[in-house]
DNA sequence: TTCTTAACGCAAAATATTTGCATTAGTGGC
DNA sequence: GCCACTAATGCAAATATTTTGCGTTAAGAA
């Protein structure tokens, strides 16, 4: 009878992908933006520009596509000891690895074909995850929960502005002020429901 | 002796950037975004393709540039009689134009090359001046000066990031109630300076 | 007007992308 | 383990694109 069709995601198939994806970030910490080019990844990876344009369409697609597997949190924030303290930490860096020129190149790539993706949104998931991680470490202490979206609206989406439309990331003074705008920080304002648009 | 050399703006020059705009917004009206091309664009605009790649290097910064001027004010924002009501009405479009296809599509076309270019900050440059405009307008009926940049930061940013991170864009009555968060609207709190990051 | 040269058109050369067909190798069923 | 099925790949020819050299056109200054 006729086999069921199914995706292939083992041993050939995930070897070329690594060897692609391995290929594309060898190249973009060595080379200049134009010399990365699909029969130079092929080459390098090993494989024919053929099979590159047929899995990820363009340069464009497997640039995204790498750019969010590099975006994508490697381990959970650091533990402080409080809510706050664990949100300003995890911020300070996040700023930093952002408005670093090999962040600001992700999110180009992130950006740049995000026609018929998602990619964009799967960035936002990440940054919600990891505040969930946060939120419920607190929450475990008894801390009152954060409010993912209130740190979304109030301090978050003010740092990818000055980032992506601005060209002055904030300095980590900056994101302390930020941070003092949020209500649903137990350690400034414990028990008052922020009244934040995600209400 | 040598004659200065001096970029050319008008005659020919003119012209043909000209035509090339129109022909870009007419196909990005009609086709899907792979009809477009180069050469493309080239013949609708009774031009060799070698022209636009001297003049604009590649696809991505000539869309980038069609894109620039797409997203340029045509015209000041309404006058409603009170700075309160002028910014709500302003964003209100604001966010209707930015969270279309079209208005997308702009954004990735700003984006996707922003390399060696200052696009982002241009397209934050006209929000800056059409708020200047407002601002303005309201300190001279007596009321106090908006703070822009707290505009940015609790206004603009979240309205953005929804849009880039979130694809759910905020409706009118979620505009409203970010527009709420800022201290320096006149009508709501007179007189009482923020104490926003620009500070 | 005349001079200088930036910007353009044309066409050949160099690259990149697409596509048809043969081959390789996962995956599931036995 | 073995087989059947077919997704995924390799190869190479066919297209499409981008780049480049060189002659021509026309904008801007004296």
């Amino acid at each position: 009878m006729a086999v069921r069709e199914g995706i292939r995601c083992g041993g050939r198939s995930a070897r070329i992908q690594a060897e692609v994806h391995k290929a594309v970030k060898e190249m973009q910490a060595e080379a200049g933006r134009d010399e990365i080019t699909v029969p130079a990844i092929a080459a390098r990876a090993g494989v024919t520009p053929s099979t590159i344009y047929r899995r990820w369409g363009t340069l464009a697609e497997l640039l995204a596509d790498v750019a969010v597997e590099r975006l994508r949190p490697i381990a959970d924030p650091a533990d402080t000891g409080s809510t706050q303290g664990d949100v300003e930490a995890w911020i300070e860096q996040y700023v930093d690895e952002t408005a670093s020129d090999v962040g600001k190149a992700l999110l180009r790539d992130i950006f740049a074909n995000a026609a018929g993706t998602n990619n964009p949104i799967q960035c936002c998931n990440f940054t919600r995850e990891t505040l969930e991680v946060i939120r419920d470490r607190g929450v475990a202490r008894g801390e009152a929960p954060l409010d993912i979206d209130e740190i979304l609206d109030i301090v978050i989406a003010p740092i990818m502005y000055r980032i992506l439309f601005q060209n002055t990331p904030p300095t980590a003074e900056e994101c302390r002020k930020l941070l003092a705008r949020v209500r649903s920080l137990p350690s400034l304002d414990t028990q008052m429901k922020s009244a934040s648009l995600s209400a």
